[in-house]
DNA sequence: TGACACGTTATGTATATACATATTAACGTT
DNA sequence: AACGTTAATATGTATATACATAACGTGTCA
């Protein structure tokens, strides 16, 4: 028995499970199998490759799992039908943006402020309850330019470790990441004209357009911080990539 | 034996494969498995739930795969180190985007041209041969607001239907997205002031800061539209949402 | 004609088993 | 002591089997 042929791209070697999940992801992915396309049944795909039910079923609950198909039981598997865009957005280390352009990085701490929360505090860091914060300006610089400025808010409540942490040398992103575990973040990107406090402190002109990303995190239901990052706008470019072969985001922190 | 009782939050009733996953899931989110730190082996955790070894393998399986944790012969299972953050950015469709801030919609065509690739076409669909390309000037009223203005080329050679489109009444992002699948897309988001062009288009002063989203978008290989939104900087917000558990992205197309 | 029981179907989950493979540790020889 | 061989170990993958569950269709009986 030759199904085998019609295969629609080259196979990869590998793991007969492995290789069922790429045809099918390629046949979809490619357009073949459009959206509402029910695929093969177990069965038939079981035939199909020459294997056990179960070979079969790990690929295509894999598939379900990565939300390319969905699965309905009696009826059988169907492509799914795309609702909205979506994209992985990488966030790396300040520093390790910086000396990713070939530049020298260097932190100066603007201000650190340990304090009873603001109405403003709390509204950012998203609690009802007053409580210690600990907040920070600071400006992060590639070479001789200002990279960003970071205006950060952290809940001593969750993280009271960081009382003790001057953050001259770590900027607080980094140490927060290798200290503090989290669970979800939310991140709000914009784009605003510089007032005059900004421009001072990015070392831009007043009104030139920047671009602010603002981040929360929490760790179950606890908020660890709230940041807001201003960069430059020339200098700034984030970059979303979307591979949906194995494009899971890898979790991380701050 | 009562290793049940050292579980870290309440384990939610369900499948148990599903409810391995999830309290590993947590322990790692919640800290209490720092990165680095070595899982149970699949052994103990079958003996822990009581269950065979595949029903672990299973959970651990998915958990390498979302990227949480490694997993390694002989040595075990390790909590996975971050490298950088990600986050899952959600772009829904313009039109649902503005009904949803209750507007309502309308598309104005500025212009439809067909022509052969120019040097910066070919740029930015990032083609080396020359080819027949669809450019398309349109822009996004929310209300009597302009909500966003767009400026996309599309590959005819990939989609030569689009030649019979006016795009009058759907959105070119919206028509592609049902009749073109893609496998990779690429995004890239900045700020900048309106030039007096797009500060005339947008109905904004000049120099106002817009964020502009370019997204070029591939099926395999071959190129299929490469967009520019531009946004009015007060007007939009690209909201990014990371949440480790079933995060993966969707995919969807244009 | 309508309600309901029942069987069929396809997926969902779990099991015991088997063998492959990568890696480490132990061992023994030179 | 240095090196290579071997055994033990933990994961990786596949199989056959079993039973659960959801959904659909059908046939029976009122």
């Amino acid at each position: 028995m030759d199904q085998m042929e019609n295969q629609v791209t080259d196979t990869p070697k590998g793991q007969l499970s492995a290789r069922i999940h790429h045809d099918i992801e390629q046949r979809i992915l490619l357009g073949e199998w459009a959206p509402g396309f029910r695929i093969p049944l177990e069965r038939e795909l079981m035939e199909t490759y020459g294997c056990a039910r179960m070979t079969v079923n790990k690929a295509l609950s894999a598939l379900a799992a990565s939300g390319l198909i969905e699965r309905r039981r009696k009826a059988g598997s169907f492509v799914s039908q795309p609702l909205s865009q979506s994209a992985v957005i990488e966030i790396p280390d300040v520093r390790a943006e910086v000396e990713a352009i070939g530049q020298v990085y260097r932190l100066e701490v603007v201000s650190r402020q340990q304090r009873r929360s603001t109405r403003d505090d709390m509204e950012r860091l998203n609690v009802q309850s007053p409580r210690q914060v600990l907040a920070i300006h600071c400006r992060h610089f590639a070479g001789r330019r200002v990279h960003a400025f970071e205006d950060r808010l952290i809940d001593l409540v969750s993280v009271p470790e960081a009382v003790d942490i001057s953050f001259a040398d770590e900027p607080p992103g980094t140490w927060l990441r290798g200290h503090v575990p989290w669970s979800e973040a939310e991140n709000r990107i914009s784009a605003f004209n510089a007032d005059s406090m900004l421009a001072t402190r990015l070392d831009v002109k007043e009104g030139s357009a920047c671009l602010q990303v603002e981040r929360s995190t929490w760790r179950g239901k606890r908020p660890i911080t709230a940041v807001r990052m201003f960069y430059p706008g020339e200098t700034y470019r984030l970059v979303a990539h979307f591979s949906p072969k194995g494009a899971m985001p890898r979790r991380d922190s701050a």
